[in-house]
RNA sequence: GUGAGUGUAGCUCAGUUGGCAGAGCACCGGAUUGUGGCUCCGGUGGUCGAGGGUUCAAAUCCCUUCACUCACCCCA
């Protein structure tokens, strides 16, 4: 096949399909109960938007993006979004709500690209439901979203381990960076090639290095150097995230990648993942929006990567298939418009219908319907057409019954409960 | 960007010392005139990733190349 995919880019069908239905779909189902209204953002900004804001130095930007020139006079370079946080900043300062209603919350989602090298867990567009709370500068708010990210979980059946940790504010951080510098040079001689591009360009990087993990656990912890208003910031989480029953570990090497982040950052991790095992990560940004050019709002979010909680879910056998109730047969031309009223009576009764017309025979329709798992056939003949009746198969027990046509739906309801 | 592994039917895979391209599942048909599953019988389906080389003969050996997977890295 000469038209295949591109590298990295998935079709998702199938069994795979429904469980990305499932990450979102429950995702989505949780934003009403906490207030979180949606918020549609373009997949293509300017490039200056990531630079500005994910950071010119991150990998992200630096290597991963996808960009192009736009064919205007200007040609203006753009980005497929490789992170929703920017987008969504942008709209809210765009929107003038930094100012007039700075108390916010939203949720989106949709597909982001980055170009990386493939791997279980790893695409280059792949799809992330976030939510962005915007005005809250106290903990509680950080422990609210802690608090969604763990119903989340739940209500999946998901099995996941939380890590939190506070990675300081400008206030305290230069000085744990610096620390984290000094170390980095006193062990020179212990830390990997990687280790040692991470010194100068993102230090705090040193901390979850795989190779230099033994190492790294003697290295400064950034909870020993939060300032007052930090430390108070990140006992009032941990407190808050106690009196409700969610469980968490503090991890004081847990970084996040991209530069935005200020105190809060934490990381859900599910099993049966390989490599990348986080499913859901985020932190507080509270320099964000006034580094993009916005009021001094303080903001905070996360975001869920839904091919990895997808994955996740079929690890744990977590996703059933679609059910179908019943299957309408029309044999012959004659019956199809009787067999199409019947399926949209049954379909406004609530049942899961599909129609099928034996044009060959009605074995194929029969064996279609066992092989969707369907639990009734309604079969409708000349014959049947004629007496306005139908013949009512249960698959599952191989018995049939002749029921009137405006009895179909009773009929099934009556028989499903046995 | 780096490394390792794997490429044979739609899928999962076997293929011995180089000697006719195979199995299971799936799909289609039949056994059954308008009755599924289970069983039995039959059938469709192949550029052995691609290109080159060695050889009487290559899925098998050699070279090149491409793709996929996993890991590093990065990150959701």
């Amino acid at each position: 096949m000469e038209l295949t995919r591109l590298r990295g880019f998935v079709d998702w069908l199938g069994a795979g399909s429904l469980a990305m239905l499932k990450a979102e779909a429950a995702a989505r189902a949780l934003m009403p109960r906490y207030g979180v209204g949606e918020i549609r953002v373009p997949a293509l900004e300017r490039i200056q938007l990531y630079q500005r804001s994910t950071g010119e130095t991150s990998d992200v930007v630096e290597k991963q993006m996808y960009t192009f020139s736009d064919r205007d006079e200007a040609e203006t370079v753009v980005a497929l979004r490789p992170e929703g946080t920017p987008g969504v900043v942008r709209a809210y300062i765009e929107g003038g709500l930094d100012r007039s209603d700075p108390e916010q919350r939203f949720f989106y989602s949709g597909p982001m690209f980055r170009r990386e090298r493939p791997q279980k867990g790893r695409y280059r567009q792949f799809y992330q439901f976030g939510v962005e709370v915007f005005g809250r500068a106290d903990a509680a708010c950080d422990a609210e979203l802690l608090i969604m990210i763990d119903d989340y979980c739940k209500s999946l059946g998901l099995p996941a381990r939380m890590e939190i940790n506070s990675i300081g504010d400008p206030t305290c951080r230069p000085a744990f960076r610096e620390a984290l510098v000094k170390w980095g040079r006193e062990h020179w001689n212990e830390l990997c090639a990687d280790c040692h591009k991470r010194i100068d360009r993102n230090p705090l990087r040193l901390l979850d290095c795989k190779i230099d993990a033994k190492l790294a656990e003697s290295a400064p912890s950034s909870l020993d150097y939060l300032c007052p208003d930090c430390r108070a910031h990140f006992d009032t989480v941990r407190g808050t995230l106690d009196s409700v029953g969610v469980r968490f570990q503090v991890n004081p090497r847990l970084v996040r990648g991209l530069d935005y982040y200020t105190r809060t950052a934490f990381e859900i991790m599910a099993e049966g993942l390989g490599a990348q095992s986080t499913i859901v990560a985020g932190g507080r940004y509270d320099g964000l929006v006034e580094a993009m050019g916005g009021a001094a709002v303080p903001g905070i979010g996360f975001a869920i990567g839904l091919e990895r909680v997808a994955l996740a879910l079929e690890a744990a056998n977590l996703v059933n298939g679609t059910v179908i109730d019943a299957v309408v047969i029309a044999m012959g031309d004659a019956a199809i418009r009787q067999s199409a009223l019947i399926a949209h009576r049954l379909r406004a009764a609530g049942l899961a219908v599909e129609m099928t017309s034996a044009l060959r025979k009605l074995k194929a329709s029969l064996s279609r319907a066992n092989k969707i798992g369907a639990r009734f056939a309604v079969i409708i003949g000349e014959d049947e057409l004629a007496r306005g009746v139908v013949q009512l198969r249960d698959l599952a027990q191989s018995t049939q019954r002749e029921v009137a046509v405006g009895e179909v739906a009773a009929a099934i309801a009556e028989a499903g409960r046995n």
